[in-house]
DNA sequence: GTGTGTGCAAATCATTTGCAAGGGA
DNA sequence: TCCCTTGCAAATGATTTGCACACAC
């Protein structure tokens, strides 16, 4: 699906909802597309609107985001390192975003397929209980990380 | 395990740090013990521990569960409500602990299986990544929850 | 003594809220 | 006009830190 088809869309949930599209939120969900591989932080997302948009507080980020949020436009997420995280949930990759997370390095990875769908079977079978969303964190060590020092892109280590 | 082999065990994890099981540490980890079913915040703990103890401090709590954290005495968890909880891990239910979370009263239930372990053997394989330890939660609805209000046990919802 | 651990109060950091003002149907 | 939204500044709440004192080896 392409940007402004995204953005319609969202446009829409907003407005069932009696929300807008204002421009400072349309600024935020594009920036949230061009990021979707990255778990942005609302200082991160604060920082890359800025840019585009100076006079942004960031109220006004944190706002939109919760409000993103409500309307499970955006998955809110905590990898432990005590700043919430943020990620556009796209058709293709919702519901289905397993993490990798090295212990030494800190890097995150992201799985994209859903290995979860027998056992969420299962779960409403033998426990009652019906899965609307999951999350699944693997924290381990990468091969190739275990000798020199790494990168440290990110320290989203709990 | 007994409670006092357990202590023990702890206790030589720390000698090991070069840190102590001081009397306040000693009260937090078996706090900790008689509370291992619940995720407990560290201002639960410091409840908890005042009432046996009352000259302690918030941030020794704080610091201790840090320290525990680090040893990987106790493991820290966020369920997006902005705590941190903190989960002793006995050897029993080390790594295999699932959380099904529901939306509607906020319970959390623990599940006790190892849904996991082949799963984990294909992250080494194909992504050269070792686990050392995961997370799994499922988000949703309990059958019984659906239609009236209820318990409300935990306010652990994201 | 030396180093580790503690309680308290103050500092910090992420996030939220109150409020007066802006802007579109 | 009405209601939603915004930026700013101040408030909040969880967690951390500085510091002087207490304790154990």
């Amino acid at each position: 699906m392409n940007i402004s088809a995204e953005i319609e869309k969202i446009k829409r949930s907003l407005m069932e909802n009696g929300s807008k599209l204002t421009s400072q939120r349309e600024i935020i969900v594009r920036v949230l597309l061009e990021n979707e591989k990255d778990h942005l932080s609302a200082e991160d997302v604060f920082m890359l609107v800025k840019v585009k948009f100076p006079e942004i507080g960031l109220a006004t980020v944190y706002r939109t985001l919760e409000l993103l949020a409500e309307l499970q436009i955006v998955a809110k997420m905590n990898f432990g390192d005590g700043v919430a995280r943020y990620d556009l949930r796209g058709e293709d990759h919702e519901h289905m975003h397993h993490h990798l997370i090295c212990q030494r390095c800190g890097a995150l990875e992201e799985i994209k397929e859903d290995w979860l769908t027998e056992l969420e079977e299962r779960l409403e079978k033998e426990y009652g209980f019906k899965v609307l969303d999951h999350r699944l964190d693997f924290t381990g060590t990468y091969k190739e990380c275990s000798n020199s020092e790494c990168k440290r892109l990110n320290k989203a280590v709990s």
